[in-house]
DNA sequence: CTAAAGTCTGTAGTCAGGTACGGAGTCAAG
DNA sequence: CTTGACTCCGTACCTGACTACAGACTTTAG
């Protein structure tokens, strides 16, 4: 089996050496006992690995979330790997769902900031200064 | 004019005592001078401030850039709030794009593992140890 | 063989937006 | 006049995911 040592495996999985070692002291990755010497090696379960917690990060799930999805067995643990995927989907959605109210009342403004004339307050300050009057 | 201990003006702004001084040390509220004595007192004026940030905080502004509107003057900065109203209305933009694609992988993930059979390793976990198969 | 690059360990700092706390002083009600 | 609530001030702590750095040691390229 081919070994790398941890820069080089932090390289294959293109994120720093400080962040590899940030996963093992959260414990989503092992730290192995040196063969020889002081230098530690990995090999490519630990590299799998990596790559579970960076494209689990990229579905939104934080650390300790990929922890547990690290814990589920493959083929056992669909109805845990489910519950989790769905809560997530609706922690997505709340945010979603956050962000387009957001989005409105920002559009609102800036949609009235520009048709209406320059000789009256700007209605984005006006508003955010007073917002009973709308 | 009514003025208020910085106790009263928090609960009327509907924030904490220490989110108050917070905002102080940001920069974002004046220090008024106490009159007599050692406590400070607090005026309409304070309460407005504080009521902007935390709208303007609503609509996704952070601290900083509510400094920035909180300078611009109503009658004087249209474009100015109008620029900032609208890269804020792209960072959003950009956010729910990010979130939307997370979304629907999620939601394919979790159908797959709701269509296929149970005999088969979790499509959640599989994809997750396994991308470059689907 | 030497110098540079990499590794190890432990600790500390970063960002944002607060929250908590300790000790001293002050203010108002009973 | 005392007691309890409030204020002041400074500093430290919190979350989450890193990132930086110091100092000692090891490995590798030339």
């Amino acid at each position: 089996m081919k070994t790398m040592t941890i820069g080089r495996l932090a390289a294959a999985a293109d994120v720093g050496v400080e962040t590899v070692r940030y996963y093992q002291r959260r414990g989503l990755l092992a730290v192995p006992t040196p063969s020889a010497g002081q230098v530690r090696h990995y090999g490519d379960t630990a590299l799998s690995r990596l790559r579970f917690i960076r494209r689990a990060q990229q579905l939104g799930f934080s650390l300790d979330e990929i922890a547990e999805l690290l814990d589920l067995d493959e083929n056992t643990d669909r109805t845990a790997a489910r519950a989790l995927a769905k809560e997530k989907l609706a922690q997505i959605d709340e945010r979603m769902a956050r962000m387009a109210a957001m989005r409105s009342a920002l559009t609102e403004l800036v949609s009235c900031c520009e048709h209406t004339s320059t000789a009256q307050p700007c209605p984005i300050l006006h508003t955010l200064a007073h917002p009973d009057e709308v």
